[in-house]
RNA sequence: GGAGAGGUGGCAGAGUGGUCGAAUGCGCAUGAUUGGAAAUCAUGUGUGCGGGCAACCGUACCGAGGGUUCGAAUCCCUCCCUCUCCGCCA
């Protein structure tokens, strides 16, 4: 959510930062809005001022006396009058709230200009994609693919996109898993394992909720299974006010992601391009505002080391502002080679926020001093997610055997030098 | 799942219709005292929203939402959560 006092004292660079986001937002609508709410809104506390006077002198009066009697009548217009404006004042609320969280976050000035995908920056690039395996085939065209990657099974146990993954299938998702979360420990990312469900008020917070509503599965009991683990790990400091000698806070934590993905059909949802139930790990930031451009860089820096420890060539897309999202001010994509596809596959995307989450989850920090608390910014990132580094580890590493050969740094996890599909 | 008891400020805890944003204690902050500290004393100490350059003013908030009333922390309804006992269970 953004400031609602940025937007009336200066609307030009929510205009701005609309534009170069290419959103259709009517801002004008807005801001008459917000002119007409905030009139409601003095009109009825001056009339509830009032009662409150009234209430008191009352309280002084006797309670049968014949000026308590005539006072009551006296107060029963008021009291229907402030009712009918306090309905009023709600409705007028309810629309302004929405209008307003309608709005998207600020791009950083440091966001390049652009509308589509292909006008995202690409940052840098790592490693040399013809250094990978001669042999390299997409990874659903492996030999013995089918085996421990059972799409056929999960689909009859479960539907499309949820997978089994068998044996050294199972193995590798569980070594990835440790690795991510041991280099997250290293970096000074404290491992969190938090609730897999949230409620809509902590799905609201960080913004899947009320217009991403059809992304995430719902339960009986309108709890939502969680599409990232930043859904339950932000919401973990909702409402509360940090000591400001508390941050920067860094959290990571590791939970399966269930994705709805109504709608997205053709080839990226081949093999493990594209599931329903994936695993991840996310790397969260609670930091001072001062601070948050340093720490989205460090952010960046963390999820690439683990890529350049798989020694998977990557690369790094600084996004666009028409690429960005609705609450990002700043984002860079990790994209790693995809050999056997002959593309480069989303792994990671590491975002500042600015203060847009910190505002609607109500986090602070009081600053030594200050009269007032201060919103945080926070940032966070995939750190990574498994099916598609996987799939690049399958392709890049293909032997002329059909074994795949395991990066170096896996290997203590995985527990052997191949991985075998026979 | 059943029965009972509860949810009040950073914490403890009073308050059962009006003068209550809320006693008191603890904690915390500032000042006095001290060579310094402890102790003591004094003062202050929530958050959101709106208005105002500001000092400050207004309003809302006593788990959440609704209701009754001129007036609700207090009465009624629904929901959520916590604790105790029983049942069930990894």
């Amino acid at each position: 959510m953004l400031d609602p006092k940025l937007l009336r004292e200066s609307p030009d660079l929510v205009r701005a930062a609309i534009a170069k986001k290419h959103l259709d937002v009517d801002l004008d609508a807005v801001l008459a809005l917000d002119a007409s709410w905030r009139a409601q809104l003095q009109e009825t506390e001056q009339l509830r001022s009032q009662q409150k006077a009234a209430n008191t002198e009352m309280a002084k009066l006797p309670k049968g006396s014949p000026e308590f009697i005539a006072k009551v009548q006296e107060m029963k217009a008021l009291s229907a009058q402030v009712k009918e404006r306090e309905a009023q004042l709600k409705e007028t609320e309810e629309k302004w709230k929405q209008a307003v969280l309608a709005l998207p976050n600020l791009p950083h000035e440091s966001v390049p200009e652009g509308r589509t995908p292909e006008e995202n920056v690409v940052f840098s690039t790592h490693g040399d994609v013809n250094a990978v395996s001669p042999h390299a085939k997409a990874h659903w065209e492996v030999a013995g693919f089918d085996r421990l990657f059972d799409f056929a099974r999960g689909a009859k146990v479960t539907g499309a996109g949820f997978p089994f993954y068998v044996g050294d299938g199972a193995k590798i998702v569980r070594a990835l898993l440790h690795f991510f979360l041991d280099e997250a420990g290293r970096a000074g990312y404290l491992e969190v394992n938090p609730p897999i469900f949230v409620n809509a008020a902590s799905a609201t917070a960080t913004g899947q909720l009320p217009d991403k509503e059809g992304q995430m599965y719902e339960t009986a009991d309108k709890l939502y299974a969680v599409p990232t683990a930043e859904v339950p790990l932000t919401n973990y400091l909702r409402d509360e006010i940090l000591d400001e000698s508390a941050l920067p806070v860094y959290r990571c934590a590791y939970t399966p992601c269930f994705r709805r993905e109504a709608g997205s059909y053709g080839k990226d949802v081949r093999g493990l391009n594209r599931l329903h139930q994936f695993d991840k790990v996310e790397l969260l930031k609670w930091v001072h505002p001062s601070t948050s451009y340093e720490e989205l860089d460090k952010l960046r820096l963390d999820a690439e080391r683990l890529l350049q420890k798989l020694g998977l060539p990557y690369r790094v897309l600084l996004m666009c502002g028409g690429d960005l999202g609705f609450a990002q001010a700043k984002k860079y994509d990790l994209e790693v080679w995809s050999a056997g596809q002959k593309r480069w596959l989303e792994v990671s995307s590491c975002s500042n926020f600015e203060a847009f989450q910190a505002r609607r989850a109500q986090i602070r920090f009081r600053a030594k001093g200050a009269d007032k608390p201060e919103l945080v910014h926070t940032l966070n990132g995939s750190g990574l997610a498994v099916p598609r580094v996987l799939a690049a580890i399958l392709e890049n590493n293909l032997q002329e055997d059909g074994r795949v050969k395991i990066p170096d740094a896996l290997v203590p996890y995985f527990g052997k030098e191949f991985l075998s599909f026979a």
